[in-house]
DNA sequence: TGATGCATGTAATCCGTTACATGATTCA
DNA sequence: TGAATCATGTAACGGATTACATGCATCA
């Protein structure tokens, strides 16, 4: 999956300019599986117009550049549903707390426990994000991913907090902050 | 974090070729969260010896390359330590199969349900070999990721499971297999 | 006054994957 | 016989990020 596959899919929810596809990557509920910057954004729109998957319309503003509001085609639909028949990849996971977290040992408690409570902390702001989203009514689709996400950072939370207690509940700990 | 932080912390638990290295990035408990090649893992280990980080000893084979076994040096230790002192950046996660659920009410029921029953075959997978790697004596660190892993995956199977239900339970489902 | 939001885009650069090259041994 | 395992390495390519360039409006 890319980008392109990407900004065919929020484009099929209705039309939206580049910077609000970064927009709806970053802030909606899709913001914790999904990433896209700009740099990858506006080149693959160009793209997707030049192959006749979109159309633009360019709304006058002042004091900044015109917005560029893209819409999805019939061709382009039919490009989002080839993308979307074949079988997605596996997840990617990819940690650096758990990558240091493998060498706890050497690690000083202190750095341990500050690492823990900032993946806590990033965590927690992802469910609290996922709760925001859900105040307004989400789409089927959404409201799958939001559950899913939920679930998975949820049980991450409880596993965390559990091995913070036993961190802090081991000898040794005095030191500093 | 990169691939010559990977290197380092690996080769921290004993010295190691650069096939082994791989082996135990793709194999051991370590698998669900981290990933790298053949094509980066050994510039990465040259570079490293270059700048005395490692040292190397040559295993004479026949029949096949020599083995060249990397072990880590002090200065290695040290450039290890400061890049796990650095702090960790956030997980990243990237899912087509929540992307893909996203569309699910334009999708056919039975691809649906083939993406979610892949998906749990996946998830299934993880943690089956999460068990396996358990089945020998695991240190601190990797024993803590193993816990991590396997608390976020039961977390993942049991709502997919519980969703499955639901999606088969919907009417309209005698379609096509 | 200075950060943040709105708005688009390009270019340099990075980091890594995939594919290729080589080749013996072992297992099914 | 053909696939998998062991073993190292290079080169091409890709896909995306980061930084840069521009500039007004608004809010604190």
């Amino acid at each position: 999956m890319n980008v392109r596959t990407l900004c065919l899919g929020v484009l099929s929810f209705g039309e939206a300019t580049g910077y609000e596809i970064k927009k709806e990557i970053e802030e909606g509920p899709i913001s914790h599986f999904i990433e896209a910057s700009f740099g990858s954004i506006y080149p693959a729109l160009t793209q997707l117009l030049g192959e006749g998957l979109l159309t633009v319309r360019a709304e006058e503003q002042t004091g900044r550049p015109d917005k560029k509001v893209y819409a999805i085609t019939e061709a382009g639909r039919q490009a989002l549903a080839r993308a979307l028949s074949v079988v997605p990849a596996r997840d990617k996971y990819k940690s650096e707390f758990l990558f240091q977290m493998l060498f706890q040992q050497y690690l000083a408690p202190s750095v341990v426990l500050a690492s823990i409570d900032k993946q806590l902390a990033d965590l927690r702001a992802d469910l609290a994000h996922i709760a925001t989203c859900r105040l307004g009514e989400l789409p089927q689709g959404s409201c799958f991913a939001a559950d899913y996400g939920q679930a998975v950072l949820t049980a991450a939370v409880a596993f965390l907090e559990e091995k913070r207690a036993e961190v802090l509940a081991r000898p040794h700990i005095a030191a500093a902050e």
